[in-house]
DNA sequence: GTCCCTGCAAATCCTTTGCACTCCT
DNA sequence: AGGAGTGCAAAGGATTTGCAGGGAC
C-alpha cells in the first residue's frame, strides 16, 4: 500500500465532483477546475479521478459510446442514459438488496459493486421528435 | 431508414456472435472470422457490430476498461464481471419486470434497454490469491 | 447502373505514460 | 532528503472514417 501526500490538485478535483450531481466527464471537470487553477493539465485530473475510484471515493461510469463519466455519489442508486442527448441521470429508486445477495449467491466470486444503466430517450428529447 | 443490402461479411459476423457465449470484443471476432476469410477487416467488423447493435440484434457493453464487448444474446440478463482476470459471465438471475416498470415510471422518457453489471472478484481468481 | 458495402490506412477520440521538476512530509 | 504528485507532450489503445474499388439488386 503505497502512502498518499497531500495534493491540492487532488483536493479540487474531489470537491469538484462531489459538487456536482450531472456525472461529469474527465474534461467537465478539468475545464471547470481550469477556471481557478489555469495550470493544472488532463493528465492530473485523469490521474486522480482514477485514484479516487481506487480508493472507492467514486466511480466511473462507461456506457459504450463518448468519454467515461464520473460519480461523487457513492449510495447504491441507478442511471438513466438517453440515447439522443447522452444526459445521464440519477433514478430514484431503491435498489434492490435481494438482487445483490441473489447476484452474490450465484457468481461464485466476490461481488463488490454494482451497476445498472437503463437506456432510452429522456423526457426533453422525446418531446423535441 | 437506409435500405440493407446483403453482405457475406455481415452474415459471419451475425453468426460468429450469435455462435458464442463469452461477449467477445470485436478483435476477438475479427481474429476467428479471419481464419475462414483472411481478407476481412478490422473496419467492417466494428462497422457491423455496431449496425447490429443498432438494428436491436446484438448488445454492447461497457467497463470502465478494456475494449467494448459484444453479446448476441438479447434476453434481459445480468453480467458478472472480474475486476482481476477481465472475464465476464451471465448470472443465471431472473431480471426484474418490476424494476423496469419502476425505472419506466419515474425517468418521465423512454426506456428501451436495460444492463446491470455486478463487478468483482470470480471464483478462480479467489482461488489463486 | 446505382448505391451499399468492403478493405485499407489514416485519422480521431479518449486515456495513459515518461520525464524533468515541484511540493509535501 | 526522499519520494509522491505535477505539467507537459508524446504515446497508446480502441474505434471511426474517407476513399477507391467491388458486389448486391
Amino acid at each position: 500500500m503505497k502512502t498518499l501526500k497531500y495534493s491540492r490538485q487532488r483536493e479540487c478535483i474531489k470537491n469538484c465532483l462531489m459538487g456536482r450531481r450531472d456525472h461529469p466527464t474527465a474534461d467537465h471537470i478539468y475545464l471547470s477546475i481550469r477556471e481557478n487553477d489555469p495550470n493544472i493539465s488532463l493528465g492530473t485530473v485523469y490521474r486522480n479521478l482514477n485514484l479516487l475510484v481506487e480508493l472507492g471515493e467514486a466511480r466511473k461510469l462507461s456506457f459504450g459510446y463518448g468519454p467515461d463519466r464520473f460519480d461523487g455519489d457513492l449510495t447504491p442508486h441507478y442511471h438513466f442514459v438517453c440515447r439522443e442527448c447522452g444526459s445521464v441521470s440519477d433514478l430514484p429508486l431503491k435498489p434492490s438488496d435481494q438482487l445483490n445477495h441473489l447476484a452474490q449467491s450465484c457468481c461464485g466470486g466476490r461481488i463488490d459493486s454494482h451497476l445498472t444503466y437503463f437506456y432510452g430517450v429522456c423526457q426533453d428529447c422525446l418531446k423535441k421528435v
